[in-house]
DNA sequence: CGCAGGTTTGAGAGGAGTCAAGGGTTGTGG
DNA sequence: CCACAACCCTTGACTCCTCTCAAACCTGCG
């Protein structure tokens, strides 16, 4: 496959709430890109390990995993194709959670180098790396609404809204499948629920005609449902006006690496 | 009070994680801040909201709140004096949450014109905001850890452990105090118990002679004993080593409102 | 001095966890 | 192409941590 595929994804992400030009554009599908695999389960980025470069997802789904002092492990960000997982890694590099593939996952490294030597030629490219770091944070502060005030039936829905607006085109479609290549245990480890009332939630759901799990695959049946269900509002996803046109501002410049 | 004492402690902040130049420092110390009082359980920034300057916090305690379709409160983020509460604003103009005082509060309001201008002309000044909102993410994402995978009473050690270390000078003595001018309910929003779960959590932590919270101030019995019983370890509160010296690295530079 | 807000405690309910067992699916190797 | 193993899903029965509801009791401040 060609690199082009995953670094426009990523680029149209940054698109949806930066402004970049042609050119900005051009410098970030033009980044070097090592492919690897990573298999399931096993960390690829350990925790404390120091990286020299960021993880761009292809294909899979990678998690950042937290655990407590008993083993419980919990997942603090999902990431999908055209993510880069670990941005942030680009000015703190010393790993503070571990990277692991839910699923078999390619990845690309792209090195710190060439992203920081772009961001530092295009300061609105170093802008735009702030500004998608700040939104993977609004998702994460979510996450504990999500986690700490929500029962079980709820916080799936929730979750489940959240990655078919990730994943998908925004579909305004009452029904529709996105991937999820994910088990129970892993859904559980990103619900802060086990396993068997994970089994359970999703039972529910799957009664109530809102949403159907199969084989990796999310099938849902009634997507106004399933936003009711999940007390979901996306505009958190949602990066704003594409940003302050460039015409009144300095530029914001970085030291890079 | 001197604006310099809030800013020195910002930069402070800024320096344990990003190596900044005398010119640099200087800069920081200097930014213009507007003095306001902000009266507790009131939003001074409301959702959606669209700012124009961030919030340094000089005196008080302000949180990041979140809830669900039911009214229950979820705090995703403590500032205490010295923090910048939404740097992240700088990016992202448009709240993607409230922030209020849980007491009475001074701030400085910091215009994002001045931030933009100084980050614009010291990339290294960017690098370290970028960095400091990554770090602001740790902190958010070991809060997913907290309130998902431990129990009340490890759950409120580990929270109170957090808010020693990042409030002290991080003593190793057994004892000290810090203050924490927030009510039960407020360590309920935080730790996504309840009022009255809190009251007999601290009950416990009291009885085992870890912690005694006193009109606000939190008096720490048994610090080894304390973050034993919150599994904590506080490496993801800091910025690792000063960063990458700025010798062999082209500057990140940011495009600048 | 009285009230509003905060703290404390008790009793009972319930959502999610734990333990256990059986059934299904997938992939690989013989 | 079958057979087995590993992993995953499903369900039942019972437990327990935290919530809910309720009532006093402080305590600081107007």
């Amino acid at each position: 496959m060609s690199h082009s595929a995953p670094f426009q994804l990523f680029l149209d992400k940054l698109g949806s709430h930066s402004a970049l030009t042609e050119e900005e554009s051009e410098a970030i599908l033009g980044f070097p890109g090592y492919p690897a695999q990573v298999q399931s389960n096993r960390d690829f980025v350990r925790l404390g390990e120091r990286v020299d470069h960021t993880t761009l997802v292809v294909a899979g789904l990678i998690g950042r995993f937290g655990q407590n002092s008993e083993g419980l492990r919990q997942i603090t960000a999902l990431h999908i194709p055209g993510d880069m997982a670990d941005l942030h890694s680009v000015v703190a590099p010393d790993a503070r959670s571990a990277l692991q593939a839910l699923t078999v996952s390619t990845v690309l490294k792209v090195p710190h180098d060439a992203l920081r030597e772009v961001a530092s030629r295009y300061p609105a490219v170093a802008e735009a790396f702030w500004r998608q770091s700040v939104l993977d944070a609004a998702v994460l502060a979510e996450w504990v609404v999500n986690v700490g005030r929500r029962n079980a039936r709820t916080r799936m829905a929730h979750f489940l809204c959240e990655m078919a607006v990730r994943s998908g085109p925004g579909g305004t479609r009452s029904q529709f499948s996105f991937g999820l290549p994910a088990t129970q245990q892993h859904l559980a480890d990103i619900l802060a629920l086990t396993a068997v009332h994970t089994n359970r939630t999703l039972k529910a759901l799957r009664e109530e005609r809102l949403l159907r799990m199969e084989s990796r695959i999310a099938h849902v049946l009634d997507w106004d449902g399933l936003a009711e269900a999940g007390e979901f509002d996306g505009s958190y996803l949602q990066g704003g006006v594409p940003m302050v046109s460039r015409a009144h501002a300095p530029p914001l410049r970085l030291i890079a690496g």
